[in-house]
DNA sequence: CTTCAATTGTTGAATATTCAATATTTTCAA
DNA sequence: TTGAAAATATTGAATATTCAACAATTGAAG
């Protein structure tokens, strides 16, 4: 049984929520050399693949939730990183694509990312990370 | 050598994300049965152990920066959860306590808590959990 | 001692996020 | 075929967070 009394650094929630955001800090610090925020980062990496993306499937992706979306989308917009397309099949939907200027973008960002998660493989072990990588997604998985 | 091209459900900043929202959506859904968010059960459960917590050292603990906590414990405050003394010996700090009323609060909270980290062994099992938990302590740890 | 830098917490303005309501399009049952 | 319900994205108001500036106190060097 589990007590109630356990400290708060004991709870996984605590746990997931302090390790997210010293991964995440570490993050942000780096692509803000390219004044670019984390989810900006998820966007384009996932709309590298060319296809075209719904905002519903995009937000989902990018673990934002709709209107944050779409304003951060307009401001990527502004920005010409990506460009909104009605799908021709549904006229409700909209299509996001990346332009060749976040194309670039995003290569530059993947750098940057990349050294991050070499920083993490070197101070934290090779190891340790494939385990906490696996352990992390087969709880995502029991989650649903 | 890691691959700037991995998706990015590869990399351990996004798994640390998703997993860290959809636990924490879960928490957030049972603790809203009380109408409290999850940073104050954090604040109450710190302050449970009844020593006085400046706001800087609870800043770090419940993880929120200090603005944050300074307009979160001001509601508290409001609603009789916690109180504000002047640190006698620095003056510059305040020494934060939880009242009685916010003994009773954290106590319904923790078993919402432990109800979903039940949950949780269930689904996931108590291995996966208690490995889980050693490695992102690990991660914690090599991140300072 | 005095003065200047560092520490601590709060405030207000700027920014971002969220909730509820809306508009549009599609789906599907009658 | 029509009309109601569901799905999709956006908007605007309410709320929350963050950044930079501030005030108060302490520490420490000269």
């Amino acid at each position: 049984m589990a007590k109630s009394n356990a400290p708060i650094t004991e709870h996984l929630a605590y746990l997931l929520a302090q390790a997210n955001r010293e991964i995440n800090r570490q993050l942000e610090l780096r692509l803000s050399k390219e004044g670019v925020p984390v989810e900006q980062w998820r966007i384009l990496k996932v709309l590298s693949d060319g296809d075209g993306h719904s905002m519903g499937d995009l937000a989902d992706a990018v673990l934002l939730n709709h209107p944050t979306l779409t304003k951060m989308i307009d401001r990527m917009v502004s920005d010409a990183l990506v460009y909104r397309v009605q799908d021709p099949n549904d006229r409700r939907k909209v299509l996001m694509f990346i332009s060749d200027r976040g194309k670039v973008l995003c290569k530059k960002l993947n750098s940057l990312a990349v050294d991050q998660e070499e920083h993490i493989l070197e101070s934290y072990g090779d190891k340790s990370t494939s385990e906490l990588k696996r352990l992390l997604e087969s709880l995502i998985d029991s989650s649903n």
